[in-house]
DNA sequence: ACTACTGTTATACAATTTATATAACATACA
DNA sequence: TGTATGTTATATAAATTGTATAACAGTAGT
């Protein structure tokens, strides 16, 4: 899978290579067992240092989406933990939507939006 | 309205204090025409500087959700640019929802969460 | 045994962000 | 003339971000 990384944005390194993992996990790119680059690897490809992918790495591990190991590198694995997933989608939702609200954007409009996205994903 | 901070979250202070005027806003506490705190006065009564304050009142201004006026202060006027807001929205959701799912989460069970929260606002 | 590859850890550095602290300025208003 | 407003400027300390080298320990293949 490709991994894209925008150098303009505003957001940090690792956090855009979280987030593409996790999209790509989403989307079924990745799979539960398959390999991802190793931290070496992949900061050679995308032409970052070899720490800032295995921050991203680190932390998707500590989130419960992969696994480490000294043989196989970066495994996807991911943790099934609903409760504390449900409480942390909710906490963001309050903010999205209270801006939306604010910018009267209705709630049928989510929804679909909700639909459009949801769609794309497994 | 009360506006309270974590002084242990992680989140910046005057992110957070966005994210409380922007909730008051969208459950009707602030109604447009209303003036929030000066910034010296919000920054006396929470215990922080004044520049956190004023940082998050420019924020909020360029976002088009408050006018900063010298003789009233901060003044809750949104500025409605639905186009740009259901953008910004379906942006952030595409991870939120891409978490969610790698989670197991369901769809009618993001939609529920949608509900409950929308529901408190207007 | 050797080599090459994993993740892991340690240290150091520069740039940026966050939050604080003082101070001053221009405007508005009673 | 005071007092309050947002605004701007500087300076400082702490934390975060990203890079840079280096080394360590476990694993796999030859």
């Amino acid at each position: 899978m490709l991994l894209e990384i925008d150098f303009e944005s505003e957001e940090a390194l690792y956090v855009q290579l979280q987030n593409q993992i996790i999209i790509g996990i989403a989307t079924s790119q990745y799979k539960q067992g398959d390999s991802l680059p190793s931290v070496r690897q992949l900061a050679d490809t995308i032409g970052i240092n070899m720490h800032t992918v295995n921050k991203a790495y680190t932390i998707l591990k500590s989130e419960g989406y992969i696994k480490l190991d000294r043989r196989k590198g970066a495994v996807i694995a991911v943790d099934i933990d609903k409760l504390q997933a449900m409480s942390e989608m909710k906490d963001i939702l309050k903010i999205v939507l209270a801006k939306g609200s604010c910018k009267m954007i209705t709630k049928e409009e989510v929804h679909q939006l909700v639909e459009e996205i949801y769609n794309e994903y497994r």
